[in-house]
DNA sequence: CGAAGAAGTGAAACGTGGTTCAATCCTAGC
DNA sequence: GCTAGGATTGAACCACGTTTCACTTCTTCG
């Protein structure tokens, strides 16, 4: 019984999984998901097409396992950011924006694709994961935050998608390759200042509301 | 030179358009832009698919067509409920949120197709120009607002977008065909609620102390 | 080296819809 | 009724990526 597996063809395997996946990353972060063509990732590197299919059952789970291996790298940065503020909500949320967006703004073709681009269903349900995540990370300051009083009383749940929903929409027109924005012409750093007065006006009890972190001048 | 255009034709014509027209939108109603296929729209109407085409260019054109006619259909309904508040800056941004949230929610298959549901670019450029609208909407009622001293003063621009963020972040989970929302078994006017609760707190100056530190930017 | 069998190739088949167009049906006016 | 020319039909066509698979190349071990 000649072959056998062995370290080395066990490696190289490995190694070959890894080199597709990395140019599916690649492609990805620079012309989004519609640019990742099973030919492309071949091309990319120096593989034929049918390759692919002996690493990956189909495109879709090729995609899924792209998105979420980057997804998780933000996440993992952003959890970093924010964990990197102290035990202070108040400097947690900011934190936490500032990572996000920062982020976002940095590397937006990625962004953009992570947060909006049309994907396919399977790759959908990969994208809800973790923005469920994210809410749940807003959530869970929020929740020390109301019991510090920093701030106001109110349904975390709501407040949680909201926020998400309120940084993400500040951000879709400065991300979007054929961009809307009404915000033109303002400074990434303004836009980030004023989404942090936003989110901290809208979670933060009335009468407390305090001025937020971190304000530098343009 | 037997045929000409007359009157009944002109007719008749304009009445295939509109029908095919209706059909699409039903579809679209029911099963999303996706759902709008030309065999379908051509069965639905009882024509066939080749009619379609000397109606409208191309499918595209179509959906476009049918996005700005039941898009301005929305928006109408929302200026209206927010139009018949009243004058006072407070009212006005409570039925707006209520009739944009509450027609949402009434009608989630068409909401979600119009707010998120994955589509060509020619359509996406149309939804762009609606949610610049409302964006636009929410801008004049802040504006005002914040001269009459109900609002904060802050980045309007900004403001805008965010709050249609988190209108629309509350809502994605309800809306969404295939559903993750962490708002599960909370019910509809909870939900309402909460959002209005949300984005009062965003956009109102803290009672006491104030303007926080960064001030408007155009 | 040679056999067993995994790894790798890439051209062809496939699937899915949109789009075309030659053929046919209608309508208006004589 | 007849004709010019628009309206309508729907099967064939096309575009385009994904997926398959018969074939070739490589790797291991007796």
């Amino acid at each position: 019984m000649p072959y056998r597996e062995t370290e080395a063809t066990r490696r190289r395997a490995e190694e070959r999984r890894a080199n597709l996946l990395r140019a599916a990353r690649d492609l990805v972060a620079r012309h989004g998901f519609a640019g990742a063509k099973i030919t492309a990732i071949a091309e990319t590197c120096g593989t034929s097409v049918g390759l692919v299919y002996t690493y990956f059952d189909n495109r879709d789970e090729l995609l899924a396992t792209v998105f979420r291996e980057s997804a998780s790298h933000e996440l993992a940065a952003v959890r970093a950011g924010t964990a990197a503020a102290g035990p202070a909500p108040r400097e947690r949320l900011d934190a936490f924006i500032r990572t996000f967006a920062g982020r976002a703004l940095r590397g937006r073709q990625l962004a953009w694709s992570l947060l909006f681009e049309p994907v396919s269903p399977l790759v959908e349900a990969e994208r809800l994961t973790y923005r469920r995540a994210y809410v749940d990370l807003a959530e869970s300051i929020l929740r020390d935050g109301i019991a510090d009083n920093t701030f106001a009383q109110q349904n975390v749940g709501l407040s949680g998608a909201a926020t998400i929903g309120a940084i993400s929409e500040s951000l879709v027109g400065r991300l979007n390759p054929v961009g809307y924005d009404g915000l033109d012409g303002l400074d990434d750093t303004v836009i980030v200042d004023d989404i942090v007065v936003y989110c901290f006006r809208a979670l933060s009890a009335p009468s407390t509301s305090p001025a937020p972190t971190r304000q530098e001048t343009p």
